[in-house]
DNA sequence: GTCTATAATAGGATAGAC
DNA sequence: GTCTATCCTATTATAGAC
């Protein structure tokens, strides 16, 4: 009886890399058991439901790793400032810099978007909702909270696609770092 | 000898279609044989190189298509703003009011961004040299404008994602209407 | 230029031994 | 829990008739 070759988290965490890289559809199983050391018949084992179910779990983990890395610093104590400056800092580090991929861009943009509309469209409302009650903690009335919220997420995502075009990770980086100040301009 | 079943021209806007909303291996030969209505071997006729011809074409079809519907207004004769505001008419127009995702973004983020890296970087770099030659010449110094010109283009992939996560196009037209301004500031 | 037919391969998924 | 072996389907791609 073998023992497990690597956590079930672990798991998933390579192959959310592998969707993040390849989209929805090019993550073949062959990737994704080289990804993550385990053979065809295991992943059937840790995941009956294929590659679908993959994706599923691939998405609960990223929402919890969402709400602990990067939306905890947002309702944590502290001055509404001080706390998106730390949220930037985690963002930064959740893609790397820049150079590791939007996952929900990625599934958004690649034909999958119909299948996981509803685990997409919730992941991005939280992130949303998070990001606007700070700024409304700040000051910031309801629905212009509610936009800068918006606007930050879609920045986001914008300068991950742009920095991955133009292979430049230092767009991402200054577009982050401007964010905080905007969310909260008066 | 049968004709043509429809010009060259436009099956490569119905294969543009299918990997904008499917990505580079999402879209099946069957799909974009559907799409197009050209059987498999037809389209073998006009691609000898398969899919990535296909790809190839599409990306230099739609580099003329950025050139001349979009691009053309930035460069026409009038003031910086009217320029502008032609500009955002043509892109929402482009994006069929942000229902349809663009397709430099499916590209990049479906694992087809290694493969056509040269096209990726060209598409975006000529869409921001457009921008920020516009908002030089409304008096914004050089590093400026291309700041603002970058941020522009990744407001709209991001604001393009946002959207189709949230289904609610509505979103892409306000970010939109918001770009003229942004870029023009003072 | 399009068609039907078919090859060749890769992908997802399963069975059963250990 | 992992392994080897295998099935089935869909996919890319080609050949040859018209």
């Amino acid at each position: 009886m073998p023992a497990a070759k690597i956590t079930r988290e672990d798991a998933i965490d390579r192959i959310a890399d592998v969707f993040r890289s390849y989209g929805y559809d090019g993550a073949s199983l062959t990737e994704i058991s080289k990804s993550t050391g385990l053979g065809r018949a295991s992943l059937y084992h840790h995941f009956p439901g294929g590659k679908e179910e993959m994706a599923r779990e691939v998405f609960d983990q990223l929402g919890r790793a969402i709400g602990e890395d990067i939306l905890q610093p947002l309702t944590a104590r502290g001055a509404p400032a001080e706390r998106l400056e730390r949220w930037a800092k985690g963002v930064e580090r959740f893609y790397a810099k820049g150079t590791k991929n939007c996952l929900l861009g990625a599934m958004v943009l690649s034909g999958s978007s119909d299948r996981f509309a509803a685990e997409l469209s919730a992941a991005f409302q939280a992130w949303i909702d998070a990001l606007s009650q700070v700024a409304r903690e700040a000051g910031i009335a309801k629905p212009e909270a509610r936009r800068r919220a918006e606007n930050a997420v879609g920045r986001i995502q914008g300068a991950l696609v742009v920095s991955r075009g133009l292979r430049d990770a230092r767009h991402f980086q200054r577009v982050l770092a401007e964010l905080p100040a905007e969310l909260l301009a008066s």
